[in-house]
DNA sequence: ACTTACCTTTACGTTAACGTTATACTTTAA
DNA sequence: TTAAAGTATAACGTTAACGTAAAGGTAAGT
Protein backbone atom coordinates (compact mmCIF):
# COMPACT_ATOMS: atom_id res chain seq x y z
CA UNK A 1 0.00 0.00 0.00
CA UNK A 2 1.22 3.29 -0.91
CA UNK A 3 1.35 6.19 2.23
CA UNK A 4 -2.42 7.63 2.16
CA UNK A 5 -3.49 4.47 2.50
CA UNK A 6 -1.62 3.77 5.23
CA UNK A 7 -2.07 7.04 6.56
CA UNK A 8 -6.00 6.41 6.85
CA UNK A 9 -5.70 3.14 8.21
CA UNK A 10 -3.70 4.32 10.97
CA UNK A 11 -5.64 6.80 11.50
CA UNK A 12 -2.43 9.92 10.73
CA UNK A 13 -1.97 11.99 8.15
CA UNK A 14 0.90 11.60 5.27
CA UNK A 15 2.86 14.05 6.69
CA UNK A 16 2.85 12.14 10.15
CA UNK A 17 4.64 9.09 8.37
CA UNK A 18 7.17 11.19 6.79
CA UNK A 19 8.25 13.09 10.12
CA UNK A 20 8.27 9.45 11.75
CA UNK A 21 10.80 8.08 8.59
CA UNK A 22 12.75 11.61 9.35
CA UNK A 23 13.07 10.14 13.01
CA UNK A 24 14.03 7.02 12.16
CA UNK A 25 10.86 5.58 13.90
CA UNK A 26 9.28 3.88 10.54
CA UNK A 27 10.70 2.57 7.23
CA UNK A 28 8.87 2.10 3.79
CA UNK A 29 9.35 -1.77 2.92
CA UNK A 30 9.81 -0.46 -0.46
CA UNK A 31 11.67 2.68 -2.14
CA UNK A 32 12.97 2.87 -4.93
CA UNK A 33 15.31 5.92 -5.19
CA UNK A 34 12.56 9.10 -4.68
CA UNK A 35 9.97 7.04 -6.17
CA UNK A 36 6.72 6.57 -3.78
CA UNK A 37 7.12 4.58 -0.64
CA UNK A 38 5.19 1.22 -0.04
CA UNK A 39 4.11 -0.31 3.19
CA UNK A 40 2.92 -3.58 4.32
CA UNK A 41 1.07 -4.76 7.47
CA UNK A 42 4.19 -5.02 9.68
CA UNK A 43 4.38 -1.39 9.06
CA UNK A 44 1.09 -0.62 9.94
CA UNK A 45 1.44 -2.74 13.27
CA UNK A 46 4.72 -0.15 14.16
CA UNK A 47 2.47 2.83 13.29
CA UNK A 48 0.08 1.66 15.68
CA UNK A 49 2.74 0.46 18.38
CA UNK A 50 3.59 4.17 17.99
CA UNK A 51 0.47 6.13 18.43
CA UNK A 52 -0.25 3.60 21.32
CA UNK A 53 2.49 4.53 23.23
CA UNK A 54 1.71 8.14 22.35
CA UNK A 55 -1.27 8.05 24.24
CA UNK A 56 0.39 6.56 27.05
CA UNK A 57 1.97 10.20 27.17
CA UNK A 58 5.50 9.35 25.59
CA UNK A 59 7.30 11.40 23.54
CA UNK A 60 8.98 10.13 20.47
CA UNK A 61 11.82 10.65 21.66
CA UNK A 62 11.27 8.03 24.18
CA UNK A 63 9.22 6.09 21.32
CA UNK A 64 12.55 5.70 19.41
CA UNK A 65 14.71 4.45 22.06
CA UNK A 66 11.59 1.66 23.19
CA UNK A 67 10.17 0.50 19.19
CA UNK A 68 13.31 -1.10 18.49
CA UNK A 69 13.34 -3.39 22.02
CA UNK A 70 9.71 -4.37 20.78
CA UNK A 71 9.91 -5.01 17.23
CA UNK A 72 13.89 -6.19 16.46
CA UNK A 73 14.70 -9.76 16.41
CA UNK A 74 16.08 -10.67 19.56
CA UNK A 75 19.28 -12.11 18.76
CA UNK A 76 19.95 -8.49 17.38
CA UNK A 77 19.31 -7.39 21.28
CA UNK A 78 20.95 -10.04 23.03
CA UNK A 79 24.33 -9.94 24.54
CA UNK A 80 23.12 -6.53 25.80
CA UNK A 81 22.00 -7.09 29.43
CA UNK A 82 21.89 -3.02 29.01
CA UNK A 83 19.23 -3.68 26.96
CA UNK A 84 16.89 -5.90 29.46
CA UNK A 85 17.52 -3.41 32.13
CA UNK A 86 15.63 -0.66 30.31
CA UNK A 87 13.13 -3.02 29.64
CA UNK A 88 12.84 -3.22 33.23
CA UNK A 89 13.05 0.10 33.94
CA UNK A 90 9.84 0.46 31.49
CA UNK A 91 7.79 -2.15 33.14
CA UNK A 92 8.40 -0.39 36.52
CA UNK A 93 7.59 2.83 35.18
CA UNK A 94 4.20 1.41 33.63
CA UNK A 95 3.29 0.12 36.88
CA UNK A 96 3.70 3.12 38.50
CA UNK A 97 1.35 4.62 35.87
CA UNK A 98 -1.15 2.08 36.15
CA UNK A 99 -0.74 2.67 40.02
CA UNK A 100 -1.61 6.46 39.20
CA UNK A 101 -4.80 5.84 37.37
CA UNK A 102 -6.46 3.39 39.31
CA UNK A 103 -5.63 5.62 42.15
CA UNK A 104 -7.20 8.60 40.24
CA UNK A 105 -9.98 6.20 39.12
CA UNK A 106 -11.01 5.97 42.73
CA UNK A 107 -10.96 9.46 43.26
CA UNK A 108 -13.31 10.25 40.33
CA UNK A 109 -15.80 7.03 41.45
CA UNK A 110 -16.12 8.91 44.79
CA UNK A 111 -16.87 12.29 42.91
CA UNK A 112 -19.19 11.16 40.50
CA UNK A 113 -21.00 9.58 43.69
CA UNK A 114 -20.84 12.91 45.56
CA UNK A 115 -22.30 14.77 43.30
CA UNK A 116 -24.85 12.03 42.32
CA UNK A 117 -26.03 12.31 46.02
CA UNK A 118 -26.59 16.04 45.70
CA UNK A 119 -28.61 15.68 42.92
CA UNK A 120 -30.94 13.13 44.44
CA UNK A 121 -31.48 14.96 47.38
CA UNK A 122 -31.94 18.39 44.85
CA UNK A 123 -34.79 16.26 43.34
CA UNK A 124 -36.67 14.68 46.42
CA UNK A 125 -36.81 18.07 48.00
CA UNK A 126 -39.69 19.73 45.54
CA UNK B 1 5.24 30.01 51.46
CA UNK B 2 6.36 32.10 48.44
CA UNK B 3 6.29 30.88 44.73
CA UNK B 4 9.94 29.70 44.75
CA UNK B 5 9.42 27.29 47.97
CA UNK B 6 5.45 25.98 46.46
CA UNK B 7 7.51 25.44 43.11
CA UNK B 8 10.49 22.87 44.75
CA UNK B 9 8.16 21.30 46.73
CA UNK B 10 6.27 20.30 43.43
CA UNK B 11 9.19 20.00 41.25
CA UNK B 12 8.74 22.85 38.92
CA UNK B 13 9.64 26.46 38.07
CA UNK B 14 8.26 29.64 39.31
CA UNK B 15 8.07 30.27 35.90
CA UNK B 16 5.57 27.05 35.18
CA UNK B 17 3.76 28.16 38.48
CA UNK B 18 2.73 31.66 37.11
CA UNK B 19 2.07 29.86 33.55
CA UNK B 20 -1.18 27.83 35.28
CA UNK B 21 -2.17 30.60 36.72
CA UNK B 22 -2.50 32.28 33.60
CA UNK B 23 -4.64 29.78 32.54
CA UNK B 24 -6.44 29.36 35.52
CA UNK B 25 -5.23 26.51 36.68
CA UNK B 26 -3.84 27.74 40.28
CA UNK B 27 -4.31 30.56 42.30
CA UNK B 28 -2.54 31.86 44.67
CA UNK B 29 -4.31 31.58 47.94
CA UNK B 30 -2.84 35.42 49.07
CA UNK B 31 -2.23 38.37 46.92
CA UNK B 32 -2.45 42.14 47.60
CA UNK B 33 -2.49 43.60 44.42
CA UNK B 34 1.20 43.23 42.70
CA UNK B 35 2.80 41.78 45.53
CA UNK B 36 4.12 38.44 46.32
CA UNK B 37 2.01 35.25 46.09
CA UNK B 38 1.25 33.23 48.97
CA UNK B 39 0.10 29.42 48.65
CA UNK B 40 -0.46 27.05 51.12
CA UNK B 41 -0.58 22.90 51.32
CA UNK B 42 -3.48 23.26 49.09
CA UNK B 43 -1.94 24.49 46.49
CA UNK B 44 0.62 22.11 46.36
CA UNK B 45 -1.80 19.14 46.54
CA UNK B 46 -3.60 20.65 43.52
CA UNK B 47 -0.21 21.38 41.71
CA UNK B 48 0.77 17.93 42.66
CA UNK B 49 -2.09 16.68 40.84
CA UNK B 50 -1.81 18.98 37.59
CA UNK B 51 1.84 17.38 37.33
CA UNK B 52 -0.20 13.54 37.56
CA UNK B 53 -2.16 14.16 35.25
CA UNK B 54 0.42 15.45 32.69
CA UNK B 55 2.16 12.48 33.61
CA UNK B 56 -0.67 10.88 32.28
CA UNK B 57 -0.46 11.94 29.05
CA UNK B 58 -3.53 15.00 29.03
CA UNK B 59 -2.65 18.53 28.03
CA UNK B 60 -3.17 21.54 30.08
CA UNK B 61 -5.97 22.22 28.16
CA UNK B 62 -7.69 18.68 28.82
CA UNK B 63 -6.56 19.41 32.90
CA UNK B 64 -8.34 22.32 32.99
CA UNK B 65 -11.42 20.89 32.30
CA UNK B 66 -10.68 17.95 34.83
CA UNK B 67 -9.03 19.67 37.86
CA UNK B 68 -12.33 21.57 39.24
CA UNK B 69 -14.45 18.49 38.73
CA UNK B 70 -11.74 17.39 41.22
CA UNK B 71 -11.20 19.73 43.93
CA UNK B 72 -14.33 21.88 43.58
CA UNK B 73 -17.44 21.76 46.09
CA UNK B 74 -20.07 19.25 44.99
CA UNK B 75 -22.69 21.59 45.54
CA UNK B 76 -21.14 24.09 43.47
CA UNK B 77 -21.12 21.35 40.61
CA UNK B 78 -24.54 19.31 41.58
CA UNK B 79 -27.76 20.58 39.35
CA UNK B 80 -25.33 19.26 36.23
CA UNK B 81 -26.08 16.36 34.78
CA UNK B 82 -23.82 17.19 32.06
CA UNK B 83 -20.44 17.39 34.22
CA UNK B 84 -21.79 13.50 35.56
CA UNK B 85 -21.00 12.37 32.13
CA UNK B 86 -18.05 14.19 31.78
CA UNK B 87 -16.66 12.23 34.46
CA UNK B 88 -17.93 9.10 33.59
CA UNK B 89 -16.09 9.41 30.19
CA UNK B 90 -12.94 10.34 31.90
CA UNK B 91 -13.41 7.15 34.05
CA UNK B 92 -14.25 4.88 30.60
CA UNK B 93 -10.97 7.03 29.23
CA UNK B 94 -9.05 6.01 32.35
CA UNK B 95 -10.19 2.18 32.15
CA UNK B 96 -8.91 1.83 28.40
CA UNK B 97 -5.67 3.43 29.40
CA UNK B 98 -5.37 1.04 32.39
CA UNK B 99 -6.06 -1.83 29.26
CA UNK B 100 -3.55 -0.62 26.78
CA UNK B 101 -0.78 -0.62 29.83
CA UNK B 102 -1.70 -4.13 30.78
CA UNK B 103 -0.89 -5.05 27.23
CA UNK B 104 1.85 -3.54 26.47
CA UNK B 105 3.27 -4.89 30.47
CA UNK B 106 2.45 -8.21 28.89
CA UNK B 107 4.22 -7.88 25.77
CA UNK B 108 7.48 -6.15 27.25
CA UNK B 109 7.58 -9.10 29.79
CA UNK B 110 7.20 -11.77 26.93
CA UNK B 111 10.47 -9.81 25.32
CA UNK B 112 12.60 -9.38 28.69
CA UNK B 113 11.90 -13.06 28.91
CA UNK B 114 12.86 -13.92 25.44
CA UNK B 115 16.21 -12.39 25.24
CA UNK B 116 16.96 -13.31 28.94
CA UNK B 117 16.63 -17.10 26.70
CA UNK B 118 19.01 -16.01 24.30
CA UNK B 119 21.65 -14.47 26.96
CA UNK B 120 21.32 -17.49 29.05
CA UNK B 121 21.73 -20.18 26.08
CA UNK B 122 24.62 -17.95 24.84
CA UNK B 123 26.23 -18.25 28.60
CA UNK B 124 26.07 -22.35 28.94
CA UNK B 125 27.37 -22.94 24.85
CA UNK B 126 30.82 -21.66 25.78
C1' DA C 1 1.63 9.90 -25.19
C1' DC C 2 -1.29 12.02 -22.20
C1' DT C 3 -4.34 12.86 -18.51
C1' DT C 4 -5.47 12.27 -13.70
C1' DA C 5 -4.59 11.27 -9.20
C1' DC C 6 -1.44 10.70 -6.20
C1' DC C 7 3.24 11.36 -4.62
C1' DT C 8 7.93 13.77 -3.89
C1' DT C 9 10.99 17.27 -1.49
C1' DT C 10 11.66 21.83 0.41
C1' DA C 11 10.63 25.17 3.38
C1' DC C 12 8.16 28.20 6.07
C1' DG C 13 4.14 28.36 9.65
C1' DT C 14 1.77 26.91 14.08
C1' DT C 15 0.70 25.60 18.90
C1' DA C 16 1.70 24.09 23.61
C1' DA C 17 4.43 24.59 27.47
C1' DC C 18 7.41 26.56 29.17
C1' DG C 19 12.82 29.09 29.35
C1' DT C 20 15.22 33.28 29.56
C1' DT C 21 16.35 37.67 29.86
C1' DA C 22 15.57 42.75 31.40
C1' DT C 23 13.82 46.09 34.42
C1' DA C 24 11.44 47.36 38.39
C1' DC C 25 9.21 46.40 42.84
C1' DT C 26 8.64 43.87 47.83
C1' DT C 27 10.04 41.86 52.13
C1' DT C 28 12.83 40.98 55.66
C1' DA C 29 16.78 41.57 58.45
C1' DA C 30 20.40 44.40 60.05
C1' DT D 1 16.42 52.92 56.30
C1' DT D 2 18.97 50.60 53.61
C1' DA D 3 21.01 46.42 51.72
C1' DA D 4 20.18 41.76 50.16
C1' DA D 5 17.36 38.34 48.49
C1' DG D 6 13.49 37.19 46.47
C1' DT D 7 9.60 38.45 43.44
C1' DA D 8 6.69 41.12 39.76
C1' DT D 9 5.53 41.96 34.92
C1' DA D 10 6.60 42.11 30.05
C1' DA D 11 8.38 40.32 26.16
C1' DC D 12 11.01 37.67 23.23
C1' DG D 13 13.13 32.77 22.54
C1' DT D 14 12.82 27.57 22.24
C1' DT D 15 11.41 22.77 21.24
C1' DA D 16 8.34 19.05 19.80
C1' DA D 17 5.17 17.50 16.57
C1' DC D 18 3.32 18.25 13.15
C1' DG D 19 0.32 21.65 9.29
C1' DT D 20 0.43 23.80 4.97
C1' DA D 21 1.69 25.55 0.60
C1' DA D 22 4.70 25.52 -3.60
C1' DA D 23 6.82 23.34 -7.48
C1' DG D 24 7.63 19.51 -9.62
C1' DG D 25 7.85 14.02 -10.24
C1' DT D 26 5.34 9.08 -10.78
C1' DA D 27 2.09 5.43 -11.85
C1' DA D 28 -1.81 3.67 -14.00
C1' DG D 29 -5.34 3.76 -17.26
C1' DT D 30 -6.83 5.25 -21.92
Amino acid sequence: MRISELAKLAGVTPRTIRYYEDLGLLQASDRQGTGFRYYTEDELERLQKINLLKTLGLTLDEISSVIPLLFEEPRKLAGKQMLLDILKGHLQAIDQQVDSLTQLRTELQERIELIQQWIDRQASQK
